[in-house]
DNA sequence: TTATAATACTACTACAAAGTAGATAAATAC
DNA sequence: GTATTTATCTACTTTGTAGTAGTATTATAA
């Protein structure tokens, strides 16, 4: 009942990224300001350059930064181009098919904390989550 | 963002040793009856009698069955003898530390989903499964 | 043009969860 | 007592995520 590792460090990147927009930041700064896996890092940007949430410029003075507004890139979007996708029509129990014509033994009392992960995933974005405090990174 | 195959395995079993709690049940007919590995299956329930969920008796006509009252057992239980536990210290981005005091940047979004899945996990008892209709196991 | 700072690529290792295989131990019906 | 049915133990294989290593490629400042 948690986030994948890989998730948890694209949310922090993103955010970073949001946080410090003014310029473009590269691979080996965000390694050492948020304290994540240099090579891991590489792998994880690069593919969140593909899926088209983050721009990379190469050579002296390149690095990283938001491909799209901060209000328009959502948590869902990035757990989507982590391969992390919401599975909302995935079954907490595990079965291939469960709905409320067919539920499992958990379906009905795990509705409402779904509900709940799901709303808060497709309404937050980038921007709204620095509005009020300095938070970490 | 989901439960492991273990704990959807354990909540499948405790649910129907519940559902038909009149005799003791092989893992045999478990594995037929819910089609879970069998092999698998030993292990687990090794490990969920020495948790104390679970009475084991061998020898013919021996078998499984709840060694509490459905009503005594909750999910929270469950996964916490799995190994799963709620880790409800446990920050959204793996932060050591994270309060309201020294919130990370998804502590506040987080937070009520989070309580959600908490209260439906140490308020849900086998017994409460059950209650209304048929559901798959 | 060239040195350099950066991304991008390919292949490997480490570890835990999930699943498999075979042998052993206990209880009971007969 | 014995055969059978059952749980239990030890060890192995598989698979996916996380993390590491080295190199190639690209862009740009000087």
């Amino acid at each position: 009942m948690h986030f994948s590792k890989t998730t948890e460090y694209a949310i922090r990147v993103l955010s970073y990224l949001h946080r410090y927009s003014s310029t473009s930041h590269s691979v080996n700064v965000l390694h050492q300001e948020l304290n994540l896996p240099y090579k891991y890092l590489t792998k994880m940007m690069t593919e969140l350059v593909k899926k088209g949430l983050v721009t990379a410029s190469r050579g002296r003075e390149g690095g990283l930064s938001l491909a799209k507004n901060a209000d328009e890139i959502h948590l869902c979007d990035i757990l989507e181009a982590i391969g992390e996708p919401l599975e909302s029509e995935r079954c907490i129990l595990g079965f291939e098919k469960c709905d409320a014509s067919n539920p499992c033994a958990l379906h009905d009392q795990w509705a409402p904390p779904k509900a709940m992960i799901e709303a808060m995933l497709t309404n937050t974005t980038l921007a709204s989550l620095l509005h009020d405090k300095e938070t970490k990174l």
